[in-house]
DNA sequence: GTCTATATCTGGATAGAC
DNA sequence: GTCTATCCAGATATAGAC
């Protein structure tokens, strides 16, 4: 699969996403019109997003987020409570999404090497699509509220047991040798991870993202064939 | 090689390593005395990591610090002028001492397949060594002056060097098949990482370094010896 | 060499005008 | 709904006693 096919069927509608966000929690924001207050969640979002991937989360003032989301303070605060429920706000959400989408991606494909394949791009292709949160997800881990922390780590392991699943489904039908299944899946996971977190590196040397899925793919494809 | 016979190996002797750095910067250090000295850099530099990996550099108070390091205020600041050079010190410190391990257990190694097993087992055994060092700097590295950011990917890249030359080598002698090297060397990288920046998941499971390093040479070797 | 006390400033958060 | 003005807790950093 392609990067643009994936966009497009992903479409990701950032709107969409956070009218859902906004009508789920009417009664906290104190901003009551939807477009005025979806136009600013996003704002919002994605200045702290910015900010926060140049000099960390809580290096990042209210006043700078004021200056970049182009809103005053008081405003600001009227869409969260705290600096701390910004962060969680945000993760929420986003973690949300991804998941659905990667389940979505996954569903209805049964053949373990293809299902394998599959997954690979799906979670290349959405850290790309999202790859501010993706990275600001990773390094603001220890900043999240000790319930968040859970529902991160709980996502961590969720898609970690896709390729699990795969793994051992793949060595059931005969099809992939015997491995340390988890292991293998960690390792999976810290190859996917390493293309959000390291871009400046693959950039730099111009390797495009279908061009890091298909090494990945042949990588543990000739490890698990054979 | 065994994780114990490394440990006496590097005989990581803390305070040789202070001791060094100490005389290096008898001018911006306003006390004299080098056991006094060398003793306190050594609690501050620990308290430091250990208050920074629970919840960030930035966050730490200076006030957390003193109290974690057991020196006042005041005495702190006779070691380093902000709280940005005690970042640049310790980083630069442990750059250099883990790169200079590092080197040390790889000259003299030829064979290409030998050599890549143990630029395996070094980096993993020194990651565990100096963890809270490694998760440290991975961490915090866009808290870093720009000078020592950029020692930073250095440093990235000269290790990840260490994994592309080998590849090339290996290639060279017909050992190994054709493959794209760096990124290869990126993707070892990626999961030597991930051993000291996701330790709950691999404490969690049990995973011993030993077990970890063989899994992964079994994963590489798999892919570049057919 | 280390401590206590304190100067100075910055950051999060809110009240109340518009 | 948004802005300005302001409060005040907590931060870094230093001066000067011991």
């Amino acid at each position: 699969m392609n990067f643009d096919v994936f966009k497009n069927r992903v479409s990701m509608s950032k709107k969409d996403m956070y009218k859902e966000f906004f009508h789920e929690n009417k009664d906290r924001i104190k901003v009551k019109k939807e477009d005025v207050a979806v136009k600013n969640l996003i704002k919002i979002s994605e200045a702290t997003l910015a900010l926060s991937n140049k000099k960390g989360f809580s290096a990042m003032s209210m006043r700078d987020l004021s200056a970049r989301a182009g809103l005053s303070m008081g405003a600001l605060y009227s869409y969260f409570s705290s600096k701390d429920e910004l962060l969680d706000m945000i993760q929420q959400q986003s973690m949300r999404f991804a998941a659905r989408v990667l389940v979505d991606q996954l569903t209805g494909i049964d053949n373990p090497h293809l299902k394998l394949k599959q997954a690979i791009y799906a979670h290349l292709y959405l850290s790309e699509i999202m790859h501010p949160w993706f990275y600001f997800s990773y390094m603001e881990s220890k900043n999240l509220t000790k319930r968040v922390q859970k529902k991160a780590i709980d996502l961590e392991l969720f898609t970690e047991k896709i390729f699990i699943d795969v793994i051992e489904q793949g060595k059931h039908d005969g099809i992939f040798r015997s491995v340390n299944k988890e292991l293998v899946a960690a390792m999976i996971k810290a190859i996917l991870q390493d293309w959000y977190l390291k871009r400046w590196k693959y950039e730099m040397r111009n390797i495009s993202v279908e061009q890091y899925a298909k090494s990945l793919i042949d990588l543990v494809g000739s490890y698990l064939l054979q």
